[in-house]
DNA sequence: AAGTAATGTGTCATAAGTACATATTTATTA
DNA sequence: TAATAAATATGTACTTATGACACATTACTT
């Protein structure tokens, strides 16, 4: 480095008031819900660090100087799956001083639904995996509490709020959806009961189609009313 | 500077893998709530900025590199108000590309709740001051979508939890609280529902006291519960 | 002593939630 | 081809929660 260069750095750094609070990495962590054999997956990869030798860890990086929270993580379902058009929520902010073996890394946790069978994701690394959420013990970092603090937050959410519907194909049966609701909440749910409290909401629309690749007498099949189909849409109407 | 200085601060630099991602700064955002004369209100100052001369801000600080986000929050808390054991939650993180004129600042809001007579605010600067929060329009950065989204989250958090108990003092009336729901919810209640309502609850106690200062026929004196008095705690489980 | 204003309680109608049973339709099996 | 199995589809009775509403009581004020 010559003296010329050197001279530069210094002015940046003095630039910079404080560079001691600009010791402190920000990243995005995504915990990328899908729904497949009965079961709610979240999309995890192999961690690359030693300390975390034959753990995973959500999908995660640096925010850049020149985008923000949601653009940083649309960014990271695009590289890591190929997705574009997806739910998107933020969760919560993690910043533990010691969350991440390698220097102060605040993160902010999204949480994201995917349609696993309908969207081909181009999964970009080969230890990219779905796994089962409920057979996730450790993670990596404070991964587990990232996951579990979103799955609180989906549980809330699909009890309120139409969004669940970014985890199905367009057209699903009502057996379907309930299978859904029972894997996400943890509890079984009695049909009837589903059917009437389902058809309160007014959610849904009848396809006047039938379900014909199962092995018994097929379902009617239905989709979501177009008025709440978010899965085009920004979900926050919140970015400052 | 001399060579010496310079090669240390080059190899400070070089230590940081990627400048470009620590160029962003972090800070914390309180929101302050308050209950006096029948009004949810907020601590605020006024802007030292020029761009926002005459408008109000949160209060706020950058993060330090060794505290974590709580930390830095009840910081803000002890340094403003002189306040230690007060109810806080996170809230959201904001982090618009241009939401602060000097540079790239990625906020995470918090909101918390005290009760303005019970603790004798020691407020730092004589341009603290409690606003009601139905009359503020304009602040300063994105601080007004910061309060809206404070107050939304606070009005559903009353309805499920026993949080709203930290805006009164110790003792109150069944009105009192009645008011404060009020307030916060803006909305009218029905006196003899929310009454009902509350009793089902079962989250007070009656402290066969009455009130003593009311010019008209006074009401019982109720207080929380103790299993669900938060004050001195820590609400957020959740810190990585 | 009468008036005023708020406290404190109760009822009824409606809506929502819960437990539970039977008929129907399709695929499979004998 | 007929019986069987398994899932769909719908309805009813009971309980609980919600919302609208009325009246007696108590303490302060005049």
């Amino acid at each position: 480095m010559t003296e010329k260069e050197l001279q530069l750095k210094t002015a940046e750094i003095e630039k910079i008031s404080h560079l001691d609070y600009f010791n402190i990495a920000i990243s995005v962590d995504c915990v990328i819900f899908g729904y497949d054999e009965k079961e709610l997956k979240v999309l995890l990869i192999k961690s690359d660090l030693e300390e975390f030798a034959g753990l995973h860890s959500l999908l995660g990086d640096l925010i850049k100087t020149d985008e923000d929270l949601e653009t940083a993580s649309y960014r990271i379902l695009r590289e890591r799956t190929g997705l574009d058009d997806v739910y998107l929520a933020q969760a919560h902010a993690f910043g533990g001083i010691d969350r991440h073996p390698s220097g102060r890394v605040i993160t902010i946790a999204y949480y994201s639904l995917i349609d696993i069978k309908h969207h081909k994701l181009q999964l970009s690394h080969n230890e990219l995996n779905w796994h089962p959420v409920k057979a996730i013990k450790k993670m990596a970092f404070d991964h587990k509490l990232i996951l579990d603090t979103c799955l609180e937050q989906l549980q809330e959410q699909v009890i309120e709020q139409p969004v669940i519907f970014n985890l199905l194909p367009e057209k699903f049966s009502l057996r379907e959806l309930q299978e859904l609701y029972e894997a996400i909440l943890g509890v079984e749910l009695d049909r009837r009961n589903f059917r009437k409290k389902i058809s309160i909401k007014d959610w849904l629309v009848d396809m006047d189609e039938m379900e014909n690749d199962v092995p018994h007498r097929p379902g009617r099949l239905y989709k979501l009313k177009g008025e709440y189909n978010r899965r085009n849409r920004l979900v926050s109407k919140l970015h400052g």
